[in-house]
DNA sequence: AGATAACTACCGAACGTTCGTTTAGGTAAA
DNA sequence: TTTACCTAAACGAACGTTCGGTAGTTATCT
């Protein structure tokens, strides 16, 4: 690994934990044992290596879900996989989550716009794409919002819902969570008993 | 309403906007036309400052729900009702939604625990109770988690969904939302037919 | 009632620190 | 000799915070 990408890795994690004007030019090089300069050396300004720093997150994560898609299951297992795919995607890579959460709340219109179509469009367009032929009576785009609300919602207030009653060490387990949104998904709360 | 009021309304606006790091003490005394020393008149330092602010956005929030499970309605319009109140506190008071999303990504775990058992406890433990009775089979934990990320999804991630295909001027309604928020929770994807 | 002390709410100016950024220069490899 | 990569030191601007002082109101005492 290099300077530029070790400074890269560094800062998507620094960026994800502090935001934009928490991080410091002066506390990246400490983090990543170089001088201010140096940095200056590998990006033009501060602004510059941060989106090159979102960009260099984003890289390499569509291909995860490719084989989801392309695989022959059934729509039911389909679903299942996908949602227990993207469970894992979130958990493994925290930083690159948080980052992205950071992104949509502080970016600008051209900068989401650019998010929008170059990282997220193709992988929405996938899903709505499964969700019409699973339920063509429904919204396609409300479906696909919808699972992807069931999946992040476990992942962001998790740290907040640790405090809440009910909480069950199982509820740490991705594979749990995954069951449960795909059952829910798939019956509805009017279910036939199938699980506590 | 009096100058601490004013000092605080307007930080709750400014935080959530521009983040803790992010808003400085010049541009808050800007905006609400003192100076900087007025401030630090009421307020001792800038983390008090930012702690009032939140606790100031966090008053008063509870009593709108109160009605909603108070009600004699049956269960599944209790749902709907649950869930259309929900969207509608949140879309109609962005700011205070903003300041609560930063607060759970950035604060330390005491904070983080003082806001889940201070604020939204006891109405997580509502709707627990409310789940248990519609839908005893399942987790309550699970889906009560589940409605408050199926709703909050289409709030957050709105102003980067904007520019995905598939979006409907009727999306930005909060009913239409609603309608189908609840009728997912209902019947699941499996549904028999009651809407396109 | 009138003088005075105390208090509240605010201001301009400055404190020391840290910020993003730049400059001038050094070192090793090609 | 050029190029890539790095350093120490410094720039002005902005940061959180403090200080001394000034109006205006309220309370106290003669």
């Amino acid at each position: 690994m290099n300077s530029k990408e070790k400074i890269l890795s560094k800062a998507i994690v620094l960026f994800a934990e502090k935001g934009y004007s928490g991080l410091s030019m002066r506390m990246l090089a400490t983090a990543v044992q170089m001088s201010v300069a140096a940095i200056y050396h590998h990006f033009p300004d501060k602004n510059t290596l941060y989106l090159e720093a979102v960009r260099f997150a984003f890289s390499g994560k569509e291909l995860v879900f490719a084989q989801v898609w392309e695989s022959a299951c059934p729509p039911e297992e389909k679903l299942a996989n996908f949602v227990r795919s993207l469970i894992e995607v979130i958990v493994q890579d925290r930083d690159f989550h948080r980052l992205m959460q950071r992104e949509i709340m502080e970016a600008n219109p051209e900068r989401l716009q650019l998010l929008a179509q170059g990282v997220f469009k193709k992988q929405f367009c996938l899903l709505m794409q499964f969700t019409a032929e699973l339920a063509p009576e429904l919204d396609a785009y409300l479906v696909a919002t919808s699972i992807i609300g069931l999946i992040k919602n476990y992942i962001d207030y998790e740290p907040l819902q640790r405090y809440f009653p009910g909480r069950k060490p199982e509820h740490d387990q991705p594979e749990i969570i995954a069951a449960h949104i795909t059952t829910l998904l798939l019956q509805g709360l009017k279910m036939t008993g199938t699980r506590s």
